[in-house]
DNA sequence: ACGTTTTCTGAAAACGTTCACAGAAATAAT
DNA sequence: ATTATTTCTGTGAACGTTTTCAGAAAACGT
């Protein structure tokens, strides 16, 4: 008797039981057809009232299949993330899948990780790491594992769904500049992320397209984090010739800027518009609520379960990569720039 | 060949490139003694070559063991659970077993999980699940499956870790009633769940203690989501002799509760103080910044997982439960009763 | 040089399943 | 009644590991 296993009842206990065999049993619990109705009721009682719970590794182990989707993921703190794995758990439910959530804190061991997941814990994988994931790639194409990058930007690296964040920062000028914004300044993401990049870029492109003052000067960094965009809202404000609008590349960031133009004496958005990206759930709630760009996280994560079971049906399936649109949701934090202001 | 199983290089593969046999190089794998310097050092650099990932399913299918705690989880949208798998995650990063999180936002298949967990996938679970938990303790107990309820009070039901509601709500009384309050109109929590239960005891034990008006009016009822804060707080704000003060049984409701209190025209704290509870990262955030009463989340993750180690360990040992203190957090939204306004 | 211990290695069983196969029992067709 | 089909059931192999066992090779003591 092993002490380390706690007391399990397996298929050959029940069937020994149940006076079958265990081959019968095993037919049971899948539902295979040409089982004697008697018998199967018989063993099904048996089950039942022996408590019976199937081992897993060995039947995923014999099948060579887990009917797990894995999903990677670096700092559950944020809400961004919740919401993200919110649709991707509602669409594995509609599935026979089930997830199976590794988080990590610490980058370094993320590559033991991919490696579980590919040796077999998994049948797929999702990645939503705020990082450059070059060092995966290699692992999983290398074996054709299905996986698939979330909130990222594709390329012939992987396949991979993520926001228009091109599109979304363009929108977010034109409609700083409708309310009559001329000198607009930016608060960057993270630019080792794509989406910081593109965010950046999707600035520079409008502020181009409406002849915006580019002055270096009001663009300033940050790290998506809520501090950085406190500082570099501190640093927008003291400029001699200061915005009427700051557009953060993210909420947390635009929540520090508005703490900072408060700190400021300057009212929100009567002196100084802001603006943010992603709509979280706390864009809404926050005092004067934000006016964002929306992301569709939580489609975001149904798509890319969706795309995701394509690779796992036929991982010889070329790179896909889907781009969802984002939208304008006007709040309370902008207004219309007052000529007399200037 | 099997078509569904991606080409995975197995220990034999490797034995067989190396030239030794299978248990040689399962024993290199595993750091016994016994191997030759050199044949180790072969079989090694044979394993790196050949991208050799141990199927882990295999392995603990073997051993008995999976190395891996579970961790049960309702609803990941809040920040909430977030620090709390945050503290858990963290400790477990010390140990040398891994993380498995479930999701469910269907009560319903709650119980597949727990069984998928009893049945080997993990080595022991935490549970975090903000409902009655009676359904899983029958399964949990008639296997001594090690276990730990998070968030949860303790009872003959099961080990369990959870933070002092009752005292937490006390302080919360004590510090608005320090600063003149005798009127604290009171929004409770969800009362099917133990800290629903506790923190209004607390209060209705602390209005006790100083005497307070027990008007029953100045109990609204709430579920600890937001707008159920924003309705309670608006029955409060419409009582004919209202309140000076009101203390949410969550911060969530908290907000709602600042929301409905702005839209009637009343400034915080000047005319109306509000005290949170759990003091959520956005607590900080808001404005004005929340006065609350701080839950130690992190902490609770962690001990959770010491606890749930001790278990592992000896299944047999009788169960614990832990409470850990809670802190009141002083800010900007609760302030003097100014007797003029009385 | 010889037994003894120590180091090293491989064969085989086991973990709990599923599944291919073959045989038995029941049913249908002649 | 006999054969052909269908339904049912059990045996044994396999999945990828770890681990026990025993035997071979090396090192050691005398």
């Amino acid at each position: 008797m092993n002490h380390n296993a706690p007391n399990k009842v397996t298929i050959i206990d029940v069937a020994r039981e149940a006076g079958v065999s265990y081959a019968t049993v095993s037919r049971v619990l899948n539902d295979e057809p040409y089982v004697k109705p008697e018998t199967r009721e018989r063993v099904t009682a048996t089950l039942q009232r022996m408590g019976y719970v199937a081992n897993r590794q060995a039947r995923s182990l014999r099948t060579g299949r887990s009917q797990m989707i894995g999903l990677l993921v670096r700092d559950l703190g944020t809400g961004y993330i919740g919401q993200i794995i919110s649709g991707v758990d509602a669409e594995i439910a509609e599935t026979d899948f089930e997830m199976l959530l590794f988080t990590t804190h610490h980058q370094a061991r993320e590559p033991e990780y991919v490696a579980t997941f590919v040796g077999g814990m998994a049948d797929g994988l999702l990645l939503i790491l705020p990082h450059n994931v070059d060092p995966y790639t290699g692992l999983l194409n290398q074996r054709r594992y299905p996986h698939v990058f979330v909130d990222y930007k594709g390329s012939d690296k992987g396949p991979a769904v993520g926001a228009d964040n091109y599109g979304g920062a363009i929108m977010a000028i034109d409609y700083l500049v409708s309310l009559g914004h001329r000198r607009i300044g930016f608060i960057t993401g993270a630019l080792d992320l794509t989406s910081g990049v593109d965010r950046l870029t999707g600035y520079r492109q409008a502020a181009a397209n409406h002849g915006l003052d580019d002055d270096p000067a009001l663009v300033a960094e940050g790290d998506y984090h809520q501090p950085s965009g406190h500082a570099a809202a501190q640093a927008l404000l003291s400029l001699p010739h200061r915005p009427t609008a700051i557009f953060a590349a993210n909420d947390a960031m635009a929540f520090g800027a508005m703490e900072a133009i408060r700190e400021a004496g300057l009212r929100i958005p009567d002196d100084m518009s802001v603006m943010g990206f992603d709509d979280t759930p706390q864009a809404a709630g926050v005092s004067p609520a934000l006016t964002t760009i929306r992301q569709p996280l939580e489609e975001m994560g149904r798509q890319a379960v969706q795309m995701l079971l394509t690779y796992i049906e036929d991982p010889e399936r070329p790179f896909e990569y889907r781009e969802l649109a984002t939208d304008l949701v006007v709040r309370d934090s902008c207004a219309p720039l007052r000529n007399a202001a200037k």
